[in-house]
DNA sequence: CAACCGACCTGTTCGC
DNA sequence: TGCGAACAGGTCGGTT
């Protein structure tokens, strides 16, 4: 479930919570979830150092430490982070646990365990091959189109390959494509210069939206480190509207499956493409 | 190279 | 109500 806007949200909350602290102990119960180095020296390398930054790069958080290290997370499906006092009870889904020097918790819960933490000396080893963020100026419009141009693809899998753009999932793919008027299904290469601006603009839009509201939560799911669900679920527009009506146009919202993704569309907003886009 | 599939895991929901 | 099947916000590696 986290995507950008979840977690620019943990991010802002991490800066807050944990920034300037240092970190005394870490604790793992599920191995896997460290991947890399190997735990034993994941646990001794950070041990005694402090955090002096908290950034993000499309879905991963980079807690920059003292002596040059960075220690990476990504939360995958269902990983949180929860900052907790010393006395509260151990939970079954966190995994890796991070002791501060204030005496507070830091927890990575991860019920299916997707999730992964890194620690690394250039982040660029983990998130050097990221696409463009969103946000980033240097991505206009002219530049999409000519990372479009000639591509076959459908657009949904595009946009969810973190290569082509950091940052984007499923909901807000599915929201974005909405928004721009444009199929899933179109082939990426077929957009208009004028589709690809409206495309580049409802990204930013939809995600600028759902940073101010801390992203999205579904039943109790996602919740920043304060444990507050996100309030952009009152703004989807398609994500999990199927059989609802569209708020544009009225039409059915529709369910269909694209690149082995669950992919809600309007029929009427987002014309199918003909045959190959 | 693109499309597709199974793995990684557990919890929740769905259909019978 | 009970129980197994199907499905879930993400990514990776392997096979057509």
């Amino acid at each position: 479930m986290p995507e950008l806007p979840e977690v620019e949200t943990y991010r802002r909350d991490m800066e807050r919570l944990v920034g300037g602290r240092t970190i005394t102990r870490v604790f793992v119960d599920w191995p896997r979830q460290v991947a890399a180095p190997s735990p034993a020296k994941f646990k001794r390398e950070i041990a005694g150092r402090k955090i002096v930054s908290v950034g993000r790069r499309g879905k991963y958080l980079i807690f920059g430490l003292t002596g040059g290290y960075s220690m990476i997370v990504h939360l995958r499906m269902t990983g949180r982070l929860h900052l907790v006092a010393p006395d509260c009870p151990p939970d079954r889904h966190s995994h890796v646990t991070w002791t501060l020097d204030t005496g507070m918790e830091l927890r990575f819960q991860d019920p299916r365990k997707f999730g992964k933490v890194y620690l690394v000396g250039d982040p660029d080893e983990i998130v050097g091959r990221l696409g463009p963020e969103p946000f980033d100026k240097k991505l206009t419009a002219a530049r999409l189109v000519r990372m479009v141009a000639g591509k076959k693809t459908a657009l949904k899998p595009l946009l969810l390959n973190q290569e082509f753009i950091a940052g984007l999932g499923n909901i807000y793919v599915d929201e974005t494509l909405h928004l721009s008027g444009i199929h899933p299904r179109r082939a990426a290469g077929s957009l208009s210069a004028d589709e690809a601006r409206k495309l580049l603009s409802s990204i930013r839009t939809v995600l600028r939206k759902a940073i101010r509201h801390n992203g999205t939560s579904f039943d109790p799911f996602y919740v920043d480190a304060f444990g507050r669900p996100g309030r952009y679920q009152k703004y989807l527009r398609v994500y999990g509207r199927h059989g609802r009506e569209c708020l544009k146009c009225g039409r059915t919202i529709d369910r269909i499956v694209v690149a082995q993704r669950g992919t809600h569309v309007c029929h009427a907003c987002q014309p199918r493409p003909r045959k190959r886009g």
